[in-house]
RNA sequence: GGACACUUAGCUCAGCGGCAGAGCGUCUCGUUCACAUCGAGAAGGCCGAAGGUUCAAAUCCUUCAGUGUCCACCA
């Protein structure tokens, strides 16, 4: 064995080795309880990030676990269509050869994103194989699969039939670049700084962000307790504006905050939540000035044309040029939506689109966690998770986009929210609602496996993606989609920074498995990662994870290639499970107990009963979801009670230790397999074993 | 405006009623003898502040202060 261990000569082949013995895939067994998870999708917009590296290394870790317990294990690859995000992708690769998607034409346009979803769906598996992630890739889904398309179709129609869908007119968040309508989740809000406008109409003057809306106007009001301007209230005003002589009418409304400016709002019901809300009081015009474009329209008279910043910058102007501005607040500070995929700021604008009658769906959700159907971990995230479904709105599901869901019914140009489709997952790709029977006598997929075992996620997708699944699951399969929902953090930088390329402080975690093994990578996502909180990651600590690596891997130097001549070797002592024999070739001692009578040294004793004790705690921590417990424990006890203390107690003794450090080690390399799958194969393998790969070896048990 | 989390060694963080821990960093020593991607040892902490509960508090309760995150129609 070399000096130093080389990943390069190792992950490959045993990955290969693996997938083609089929070790992936499940053996479904009527008497065994399976244990499934779906895998999170990653998006089809290009590589995988931390987040995912993290993500696959937490569930490969469940599912290795699971799978060397003797549970029928499965875990269901796959990639998401990822409808807006990938359009928006595929539309900055067209600007770079300074086109549109409309200088191509829907028909081409698609064309290209198929393109690139071939491309980069590939890669992401490719990917994923790297990780060493070990999912069962003959169920490998696609969103936008005929199948999937069919579980769409039918869930939207069983919705629609139960008038939990339904089209509207209603004031929804626009997005001008993508020219699509957004729900509420999709809009990020930041605070901004923009100077607040103090602009007189007629006798009266108020305050406002945006001038440029003012054409929308169709009313003035005030609080009905604002005793300053009861005089004015039911008036109809005469007023001086930028486009001449207009009348405007005075109402009262107990929305109007009376602290805010002058007391005195404008209403501009078209294109403000709020307004829109006072306009339905009462009944005021919808007056739209802005367009689906961005610009402004005819009714903005020679401002028409212009984008909404440009039509600011010019009634400011004209108004000024008026004397109707009395001043200009240039510290207020406020809080503006942007496009969560391109951060185009967002327009509220009325439109007819088609929704998801929350409410219905919402309570039995909340009730499957309140009765403990479905555990969050960590528990807080429960509160989080009922508080958004108890104030939940309806949900906006259709798209002006051209990628995604056709929604199915006649004369629909619109596709469906790309979390619609998800929020079918688990289901979805186990045959609902076709493939849903037994045939042969053998169950479905879809009755062995659903519902799945463990749901495991970004806290930051518990709105976007497991509530839905939830309510989703509950109504359409009338199951729980999985019981155990197990939240991560996020992965940042050394500065506590969100990881980002304009930042340029992006840690890529393909390449870090290639500078340092996959296993150092996966090690340093689960060292130090507690449940639901963010974490720090750096790149000196996959190095020291490398290390690690190394110094198992001159463990098993040590214990292999420098074991004496004389030594007795693990597969030769005699036990309940063993005949005298060669090397690898017979059954092998497996127990504590077949070593111990053998002798009675004291660091012998010592280290199998750390052994012992590092199993049960590891197997506890395991059980309990405390990744970065059972990882630490392990590194522990391999490093220092292992290596550091018995290791260099067996010196003097060498020959007579070698069953036990053969058999410790053995045992280790198991404990340590699901986090670290690689380099563990490569050095059970060239110990004294039993059975074709670790993989599938026996979850070691605590005596 | 609500809600939640965090504050522990120089740094990053575990621990969450019973003698303050890890990794990295620092300092001292050690290269034939598995590994210098290493080993042996050392220094370093009023566990954010103030009250309270308890035989016992980093850990439970209250208040406060910083930091961060999420939610909410701040015109």
């Amino acid at each position: 064995m070399d000096k130093v261990y080389d990943q390069t000569k190792v992950e490959q082949k045993w990955y290969k080795f693996w997938e083609e013995s089929g070790f992936f895939k499940p053996k479904i067994d009527p008497n065994k309880k399976p244990y499934v998870i779906a895998m999170p999708p990653p998006n089809v917009t290009g590589e995988l990030h931390l987040g995912h590296a993290l993500t696959a290394s937490i569930e490969d870790l469940l599912i290795r676990y699971h799978r060397m317990k003797g549970d029928p294990t499965l875990w269901i690859p796959g990639v998401d269509h990822a409808g807006i995000a990938t359009q928006v992708v595929v539309e900055k690769e067209l600007s770079k050869e300074g086109k549109t998607r409309h200088d191509l034409g829907k028909d081409e346009f698609l064309k290209r994103v198929w393109e690139w979803v071939e491309k980069y769906g590939r890669r992401i598996d490719a990917q994923h194989k790297k990780l060493g992630v070990s999912a069962d890739w003959s169920r490998r889904k696609f969103t936008l699969d005929p199948d999937y398309q069919e579980a769409v179709k039918e869930a939207f129609l069983r919705l629609y039939k139960k008038e939990l869908i339904y089209k509207a007119e209603r004031m929804i968040n626009w997005c001008s670049r993508c020219e699509t309508v957004l729900s509420d989740l999709e809009v990020v809000y930041r605070e901004q700084k923009d100077p607040l406008y103090y602009i007189k109409y007629g006798p009266l003057t108020l305050a406002t962000v945006r001038p440029e809306t003012k054409f929308g106007d169709t009313a003035l009001a005030v609080n009905p307790q604002d005793k300053r301007y009861r005089k004015y209230v039911g008036q109809t005003l005469e007023i001086e504006d930028v486009l001449g002589k207009s009348q405007i009418k005075v109402i009262e409304d107990e929305a109007v905050d009376p602290k805010f400016g002058t007391g005195v709002i404008k209403v501009t019901p078209a294109h403000d939540p709020t307004d829109f809300e006072i306009g339905q009081r009462h009944n005021l015009e919808i007056r739209q000035v802005i367009d689906f474009n961005g610009k402004l329209n005819e009714k903005a008279g020679k401002f028409a044309g212009l984008t909404i910043a440009e039509a600011r910058i010019q009634v400011v102007q004209e108004l000024e040029k008026k004397g109707l501005i009395e001043k200009v607040d240039q510290n207020y500070v406020h809080s503006v939506g942007h496009c969560q995929r391109c951060d185009t700021t967002v327009e509220p604008m009325v439109s007819l689109q088609w929704f998801v009658k929350m409410k219905p769906l919402a309570e039995p959700a909340i009730e499957a966690v309140k009765r403990g159907e479905i555990k969050i971990i960590p528990k807080r995230f429960e509160k989080i998770y009922f508080q958004w479904l108890e104030n939940i709105k309806d949900w906006t599901i259709s798209r002006q986009l051209w990628w995604g869901h056709q929604i199915p019914l006649e004369g629909e140009e619109d596709v469906l929210d790309t979390w619609f489709s998800s929020s079918l997952w688990p289901f979805a790709t186990l045959g609902w609602p076709s493939s849903t029977k037994a045939s042969e006598g053998k169950p479905s997929d879809y009755e062995y496996f659903y519902p799945t075992t463990v749901m495991e996620t970004g806290y930051d997708i518990l709105f976007f993606w497991v509530s839905r699944m939830i309510m989703m699951g509950l109504f359409l399969t009338g199951q729980v989609p999985f019981t155990t929902v197990y939240l991560h953090g996020l992965i940042r930088d050394p500065m506590g920074q969100k990881m980002s390329k304009s930042k340029g402080n992006v840690i890529e975690p393909l390449f870090m498995a290639d500078k340092y093994g996959t296993d150092a990578l996966r090690m340093s996502l689960i060292i130090g990662n507690t449940p639901g909180k963010d974490m720090r990651l750096s790149e000196p600590k996959i190095q020291g994870l490398r290390n690690f690596t190394n110094k198992l891997w001159n463990i098993g130097r040590f214990i292999i290639d420098f074991a004496p001549d004389d030594a007795k070797h693990l597969s030769v002592i005699p036990s309940e499970h063993s005949e005298r024999g060669n090397l690898n070739s017979r059954k092998i001692a497996t127990s504590v107990a077949t070593l111990l009578p053998r002798n009675d040294n004291k660091n012998d004793k010592e280290i199998l009963e750390k052994l012992n004790q590092t199993t049960e705690a590891v197997t506890k921590a395991l059980e309990s979801f405390r990744f970065h417990d059972a990882a630490n424990t392990l590194y522990e006890f391999t490093w220092h009670q292992f290596a550091d203390k018995y290791i260099e107690s067996t010196k003097d003794r060498r020959a007579e230790a070698q069953p036990v450090l053969e058999y410790v080690f053995r045992t280790s390399l198991e404990l340590l397999h699901p986090f670290m799958p690689f380099i563990t194969e490569e050095l059970w393998q060239r110990l004294p074993h039993d059975g074709k790969s670790i993989m599938i070896a026996k979850w070691p048990e605590a005596k």
